[in-house]
DNA sequence: AAGACTTTGTGAAGGCATGCACAAAATCGC
DNA sequence: GCGATTTTGTGCATGCCTTCACAAAGTCTT
């Protein structure tokens, strides 16, 4: 059982397993068994111990598995155990609200540049920080970065055009629209009209179907 | 080839192909091919014409799409031809830069209720619109809404248990967290750390691979 | 009117993810 | 110590989604 090749479905579920721990560990609780963690997470039993079964064998037969341990692994597995620096580009409303969101910080990830092109707004401080215009940021960026770009959905190519040539690999995109980037770019995109438009739909087809998850996410009650 | 049964996959593409088709309609462009449609929409063509298909046959073989027909026909599935309302609750930073988003009313959607509980935030005025407390909300919803949660963790499942409780049966939570509720309830969730986190392991693992795309949304260039 | 060309719609195949069910492995009680 | 009990790790089956490849169906040219 090699390390490598974990399927993109658990990657995409590990985050969420990491969160789920997050309460036991400061509850200080040792142990959990695939099945509370799983009612935690949101997720079923079967599909958890696979999950884990990827990053290798971490839990005991008959006992469960060691929190700190099972998170510090997911955490290194993540790659998490040093914060990631981030840049916000396009301090909008949406820029603001990203840049004073405290989520981030908590979750492995230090907001390192707020960057705005509007000289109006260069200069000014948004949740403690000094907007800097693109090239300020452009100078200062040595180390690897991931890019969150807020900007209106015009400006969001030509901002992932010269962020691709900073060196940036990794791009969480808000400007709805398709991003055209180098094959060894990855994007990531979140559209909030998107997500509006298939609850609309499964609403609208209602009473039959319903809860839908995103991403396995939600428990029945 | 009945209409019911769309796969949750196409669902999921159809916001997406509208939003792809939006330009073409303003521009007056008459006719698309599957070809063209999927570069701008960022998928392949196959997948496109067989997710179209599943709607019904909108095609014109040796010719293509009709731009404003198929814009109508997936307008329809989405049920988007009336806007829905919406209602953000948590007016902290991110229901505050929610509030603004125009690209909701662009979409089909209108922004009707902003609700918070704290007494020093109800009355006050967001992008126009007047910030009420719970009891107004509950009093005044009459027809169907979707709820957009973006309060803090802690609240969030108790707004969840309120809202279901009025009647509202699609939720876009922004709270990280899982949400108990009823199956007749759907949930999607946005979680930002998440996607990060995501970023952060692949551009970790870095080199081998990349290009993973959330939704097959992005082209490469 | 017929043949060349274009593009849709879809059957079939392959790959991926999920869920089941159970053997393996550990603890606990006596 | 040994059997009962608990819980993990995983082989297998199932179902879903994506991709390929091509016949069907239309337009255009001559």
């Amino acid at each position: 059982m090699t390390r490598r090749d974990i399927p993109d479905a658990t990657v995409a579920r590990l985050p969420v397993y990491l969160r789920a721990l997050h309460p036991l560990v400061t509850a200080g609780v040792e142990v959990v068994s695939s099945e509370e963690l799983a009612t935690i997470a949101g997720v079923r039993s079967a599909g958890l111990r696979k999950d884990l079964s990827y990053l290798g064998s971490y839990g005991v037969r008959g006992v469960g598995y060691d929190v700190e341990r099972l998170a510090s692994e997911i955490t290194r597995q993540l790659g998490l155990q040093h914060p990631w620096s981030v840049a916000i580009i396009g301090m909008g409303n949406l820029g603001h609200a990203l840049a004073a969101y405290s989520g981030f910080a908590t979750r492995g990830f230090r907001v390192q540049w707020l960057v705005d092109r509007d000289p109006a707004v260069v200069g000014t401080e948004i949740a403690g920080m000094r907007v800097v215009d693109f090239e300020q940021f452009a100078a200062t960026v040595t180390e690897q970065v991931i890019a969150v770009i807020s900007t209106p959905p015009v400006a969001a190519q030509e901002v992932a055009d010269a962020v691709v040539e900073l060196g940036v690999r990794s791009i969480l995109n808000f400007a709805p629209g398709v991003l055209s980037v180098p094959s060894h770019t990855q994007v990531r995109k979140v559209d909030l009209a998107t997500e509006l438009q298939i609850l609309a739909f499964h609403e609208q087809r209602g009473k039959d179907d319903a809860r839908i998850a995103t991403d396995g996410i939600e428990a029945s009650g």
